[in-house]
DNA sequence: TGATATTGCTATTGCCAATAGCATTTCTTA
DNA sequence: TAAGAAATGCTATTGGCAATAGCAATATCA
């Protein structure tokens, strides 16, 4: 069975993300939290009322995806708005959200570090080089 | 404003990839194809007859996700179903799946090529090697 | 002040992955 | 060879995430 794909550099980082994904999503499901509820705790955690547009621009996530995303962490009282203008209002994380981050980070820690290792140690330190070249890359298009 | 998350390799693997996908997917649109139908089509292109469940196993989709796909590639005749035993049925690519396929691959190869040289140039050789090795380890666990 | 931009939002759509379960066929092995 | 196990293709459903279009309120700038 040939495997014509595995020479796309585009496919195979599709797929490796995909299954990268998975995996941290598994070890975050006893949270009851998604990938994407993290990054925003962890960009609010060392970005105080950063609003809700600039946390999308950081994230590449529209301002109409960021509604439902932060609308779940404000249930659960992870995060708290207050506001900074008329129209904008700062993000902040609550003693609650802090607290949670805490045991969650470990988790994140943990999926990286593996990440890391699953690779040949001469190439690991081109791995955020190359993938940080790649996201400036694509992003600013 | 302070991005914590560059750091985070498997973040930027995320964020790289679904970048990568929606600038191909822009490109595929005029096609009618997502990069998924592309993926099958090109697995079917270089393994006539390949099962539906195989192909699966290699584009890493599970069979109860496999049908839809399958399902809209027949409707659109770019690929036919040929019976290989009393449960099991090899993919082809019909002629006009060939034939799109051969005008897709254009966009495909530019898509690739857009994304090697937007890497430093001494990076390029470990690209690959780097992001099938993460693949591989992924999806062994 | 009047035009323009920004912010947060509603509503909708589509793709993709995960899960549970089912009937049919094939394989294994005792 | 008969019985249990596995594989194949499928239905049905759920949830997450991204894209798009449009709106009201507010802020900015010429």
């Amino acid at each position: 069975m040939i495997d014509p794909l595995s020479s796309l550099p585009g496919y195979v980082l599709s797929r490796a993300a995909a299954a990268s994904l998975t995996e941290l999503n598994r070890g975050l499901a006893k949270f009851g939290l998604r990938h994407s509820d993290v990054s925003l705790l962890i960009l609010v955690e060392v970005n105080p009322k950063l609003t809700q547009s600039d946390a999308g621009k950081l994230l590449d996530i529209q301002r109409a995806n960021m509604v439902p995303l932060v609308a779940r962490l404000l249930d659960r009282s992870l995060i708290s708005k207050e506001p900074v203008d008329g129209r904008s209002q700062g993000l902040l994380l609550t003693g609650k959200g802090k607290k949670l981050l805490r045991e969650v980070k470990a988790v994140v820690d943990h999926h990286e570090r593996e990440l890391e290792l699953s690779i040949p140690e001469r190439l690991r330190p081109h791995l955020l080089p190359i993938l940080n070249a790649l996201w400036d890359s694509i992003r600013s298009k």
